[in-house]
DNA sequence: TGATAAAAAGCACGGTCGTGCTATTTTATG
DNA sequence: CATAAAATAGCACGACCGTGCTTTTTATCA
């Protein structure tokens, strides 16, 4: 790997946890510089612009998140098993991540605000959901789950469990475990389980 | 009513709009001064910090949100009805306010942001999830919901599915008229039917 | 209606942002 | 080891931010 890739990569790790733990605009070059010891416009010249470093901040993000929340599952033959696991892995990038979802964040943020990185969040999430969606159904051919079972619906249910604990988590009404996330993810297999 | 509420309230108003379609922080007193016509130093005298803004704009949606969904529902007397007809007033509020809400991007934008908007955010949102619990609890004991009914979990899921439809609607999982939430509030509210 | 207080405007300031341009240092290569 | 190329730093710019201070306009009320 060249110099350039390697520090390109050192920044993106301060970045991405910068950025989780306040949001992709409050992410400042001049912040970020400091925080890797580098001068603005040395660090500014591996993105050209504050947009791309947005944008590589959320592929750096999305990378890691693949790494340890998607892939390990991918070997796991019963579907049920997988989303089960990948839920945890889930919970687990969250805890990682300072307590934060940069995706969350971002969503939130980019919301009304067209434009390259507003895609990129908006395509990852869907992604994601999609992921979510397919292993579902799969339980669903495999008759792990009723074969009436709406996938999206349960999908749209365990993306929302999964929002309102963090949203929870702020104001004290979940604790740090994320009990009432995995008692509600319980109940939501327990009730469409075949 | 004097000339300076007449102004402060239209003021509020349309910055209520900006600070719900873009967010808080990107409510710029430069930027609101010239949507309402107004100079940048007079309209910066009726607050005298921009934080000062921030919270006379959450104090009008709160005043809003009790007056949209909240107060309709008191006299109604069973609990249950209360509040399924509460989410209806919910949903409406989410309608009325461009098809977002400025809580869910405020308890985002400040989760991190300690001072008097944190707690302010923080404050009316346990408010609002405590007349929530309030009321599944009334449903409990008037024999509407069944008597083991957790109510702090009810509401997790029941907010949590809120936030889930506003973030699916973004990604094109959700239409526009809540459909999935709604289904899955019925269904929240079938299996905990007594 | 005229005196007085309140509201609004004008203007300027220091600060920070993203981003170019140029010079210097570091790395990679024949 | 020399030299070309790439990476980094230095510096300046225009724009916009929040916020004071002073002046002008507008509203209030005896």
């Amino acid at each position: 790997m060249g110099k350039a890739k390697k520090t390109r990569q050192q920044i993106l790790e301060v970045a991405l946890q910068m950025a989780t733990s306040t949001s992709l605009n409050d992410l400042t070059i001049g912040s970020l510089a400091v925080a890797v010891d580098m001068s603005k416009s040395g660090l500014f010249s591996h993105f050209k612009s504050k947009e791309n470093l947005q944008l590589a901040v959320l592929q750096y993000a999305h990378d890691l998140f693949r790494e340890i929340v998607t892939i390990p599952v991918l070997d796991i033959s019963s579907p049920l098993e997988r989303l089960i696991r990948v839920c945890d892995n889930w919970l687990d990038w969250y805890e990682l991540q300072a307590k934060t979802c940069i995706y969350i964040s971002a969503s939130v943020e980019f919301d009304d605000q067209p434009g390259p990185v507003h895609d990129k969040v908006a395509g990852d999430l869907a992604k994601w959901l999609n992921f979510l969606i397919t292993t579902v159904q799969a339980a669903i051919d495999e008759k792990e789950l009723k074969p009436d079972t709406d996938a999206k619906q349960f999908v749209y249910e365990l993306y929302s469990l999964y929002l309102g604990s963090q949203s929870m988590i702020w104001v004290g009404f979940e604790d740090s475990s994320h009990n009432r996330f995995k008692l509600a993810l319980i109940s939501l297999i327990t009730r469409t389980r075949n």
